[in-house]
DNA sequence: AAACGATGTGCGATTAACGCACAAAACGAG
DNA sequence: CTCGTTTTGTGCGTTAATCGCACATCGTTT
């Protein structure tokens, strides 16, 4: 069925840069032929997940049913989410949980404060794992060749002056991680911005996913980070590992 | 593309109640064959949206991408997200943004306090516009005849002993959430559970969406909600106004 | 204004989807 | 446990949908 292939393909080529496109700028992106690209286009309109306003195309809410699905038919983002809530009106600060999924984390919930970052994070959202403090723990449960790997798979790339793209100084960090049980990263996403993420692991003690908080530096350092909010967030992860899974 | 519906749809089927499907599974809920089913669930696995463990489907995070798409790539979402935390923060009671799909609400943005209703409630989300308040007040901006058709093509059944589900006894409370600018829902989704809500309109003063505070009727009456949060909850509503498309 | 490049669209050749029929498992009754 | 029944999963030839070319059209540039 490689017009369902397709059709996705042309569902996630749309976003924070790309609101509205034209047949043209989907088979761009997508790699298809503007035919092939036109015809998924025109039947995601005639179903109802895209709108046509005679020059562009847009995605309607109903794409949200998508990803709904699989947050409602996950226990784990509707398990962590009002710890993360609770975790926030405690510190006032933002809190988030993520998968790691290749080399990217994926955010499946969170719960903010304010707006810290640059550009707006919501369920779904995507980061490079390497600088991240929850792709981090994430990447430190796996054996170490896997870790490697997965790593150089992302290309990592400075996205600060701090941020760390050597991979054994990565690989250094993630031993650092994992004989912590945390990880802090101190402006290597964002300018500015810090974060600290500890693993969250199942009944079993495998890591299934990670849980961070993150502000800003003029507001909190890295060592005040660990000192007021690691105990609760050690709490909260002994809390949640008998309910997960 | 009949493929691309069908393979949507079957993304769709997945909620939770219905976590990991078998083919057969899929095929009874989409009225799909088994084989078409069984072709869409194969390649959603080969491309990642699914997995298989011999017996049964799931999805995996990467549907997320999807809801994401259109998260990333609407203002709405991310313009109001910080306004309701402050909101929540506030008021201590969980607030929400949706829009009106047909003769129902899709949530687009959540800042959740505490668990107060028995199904959790996320971005994407969708209940019933007929009975919930941001529903009223989406529907009274509609000419009236349009809010009727809605109102009876979802149906209206009783959720709760207080659920008002005449037809005209719900053209009334529109009437009324249209006179009064908001509208307040007394326990008609769930019981113990009370929600305020008030139209978000663009600059030009087309609603365009609706936001809403809701808590438990054993903390906050409705006439202290509208007491208490109303002024706060206007105040917002003008700060957007201008904000929006 | 005229030529160019890029975009959107119809149409026949080709490939992928359909649904039947079979196999295999799951279920229930005796 | 065994047989009969029902339900499920899968291969295969036929049919219908997709492919990508060619043309028409629009917006830019010289």
């Amino acid at each position: 069925m490689a017009a369902l292939e397709k059709g996705l393909a042309v569902i996630e080529c749309f976003d924070a840069a790309h609101e509205k496109l034209t047949i043209a700028d989907v088979a761009r992106a997508t790699e298809l032929s503007r035919a092939a690209a036109r015809r998924c286009l025109l039947t995601l309109t005639r179903i109802g997940y895209a709108e046509f306003d005679g020059k562009f195309f847009r995605l309607t809410p109903r794409v949200l049913r998508l990803g709904h699905a699989w947050l409602a038919s996950s226990a784990l983002p509707q398990l962590v989410q009002p710890f993360l809530e609770r975790l926030s009106e405690e510190t006032h600060e933002s809190s988030s949980a993520s998968l790691l999924d290749g080399h990217e984390i994926v955010y499946i919930a969170r719960s903010a404060q304010r707006r810290i970052m640059s550009v707006g994070l919501s369920v779904g959202s995507r980061l490079p794992a390497f600088c991240t403090s929850m792709g981090r723990v994430l990447l430190a449960a796996l054996p170490p060749d896997e870790a490697r790997e997965r790593i150089l798979a992302g290309h990592p790339r400075a996205l600060t002056p701090h941020t760390v793209t050597e991979p054994e100084r990565i690989m250094a960090a993630l031993a650092a991680a994992r004989e912590q049980g945390y990880s802090v990263v101190d402006q290597e996403l964002e300018l500015g911005l810090i974060s600290m993420a500890l693993p969250l692991a199942n009944a079993r003690g495998e890591t299934v996913a990670a849980f961070n908080i993150s502000g800003q530096v003029q507001r909190t350092s890295a060592e005040e980070m660990v000192a007021q909010f690691l105990p609760r967030m050690r709490s909260m992860q002994a809390m949640l590992r008998p309910l997960i899974k």
